[in-house]
DNA sequence: GTATGTGCAAACTTTTTGCACTTCG
DNA sequence: CGAAGTGCAAAAAGTTTGCACATAC
């Protein structure tokens, strides 16, 4: 997920949020560890590049940007937060084995969910948005597409 | 969900599992409580018919229910475990909320869902389930089906 | 009787909080 | 300059662990 540090100021700004070297660090640290990573995943990396930034800055700044819907929480049934910087509508593939999420994209596949939930209203229940949770295995050998 | 002591005890003795009070009382309250409730909600309601339950027990019984597939655990992107006592395959409705999550089970939704992943495999994945997350609000007013 | 499960309390992990200080605009 | 953000350290929340005792079979 490449995106310039003007990129992300400019995400900032749309939000009418200041800009902070640790907020541009931690959104950098999102998009470039693509892969759905934790509070400490994020410290970790940032640490390298900015050794003084505290945790408890971490924890709020991550607030912040999902109040501003920056970035997203993703669903786990670790008792971690983990974090999501694609905002277009996705789907997961979560590994059992692993804990490694990734990302499932396909608009046949939403094609064919709005139209089921066009024809089969849920009682009493507005819907806001459908994720996949798609549980299994990612295998050792094979070509990655 | 209404279920039996004597079907709850069949389903430990299926799994190998010993019978103890413990786990008989909270598989009831998973049952009872099938808000898929945290492992406080489930101590909570424990604690009134039996007050000397430990935490420590709670959550080693949750696990042992997990492993031995009695129970399943619920992806939430809150930081606390939350438990689902309907084993077959269905989906949840999150509100963003109030926390509630419900039960969809729709057979014609499966079906399509199966039909796409037939046509539509994933590289180097190995599909064990899918669930949907439809996320969204819960309406006040109106009949409950 | 023995393997397994439970209670308790302490420890651990992750996240939250309050407040003085700093920085952005 | 003032409002908003950060660092720090302490505390809270949730969960795990080890071990002595109790219980199921």
């Amino acid at each position: 997920m490449e995106i310039s540090i003007s990129e992300i100021k400019n995400k900032l700004v749309e939000k009418g949020l200041k800009i902070t070297p640790q907020r541009i660090a931690i959104l950098e640290a999102i998009y470039t560890l693509n892969n759905h990573p934790t509070a400490e995943m994020i410290m970790a990396y940032i640490k390298e590049s900015h050794p003084s930034i505290a945790s408890g800055t971490i924890y709020k700044v991550l607030d912040t940007l999902v109040e501003n819907q920056l970035i997203k929480r993703v669903k786990t049934e670790n008792d971690v937060k983990r974090f999501d910087g694609l905002l277009e509508n996705h789907h997961h593939l979560y590994c059992s084995e692993s804990d490694v999420i990734k990302d499932y994209k396909n608009e046949e596949l939403d094609r064919l969910l709005t139209e089921y939930f066009k024809k089969n209203r849920i009682d009493n229940f507005e819907i806001e948005d459908i994720k996949l949770q798609i549980n299994g295995r990612t295998l050792k050998r094979g070509r990655k597409k």
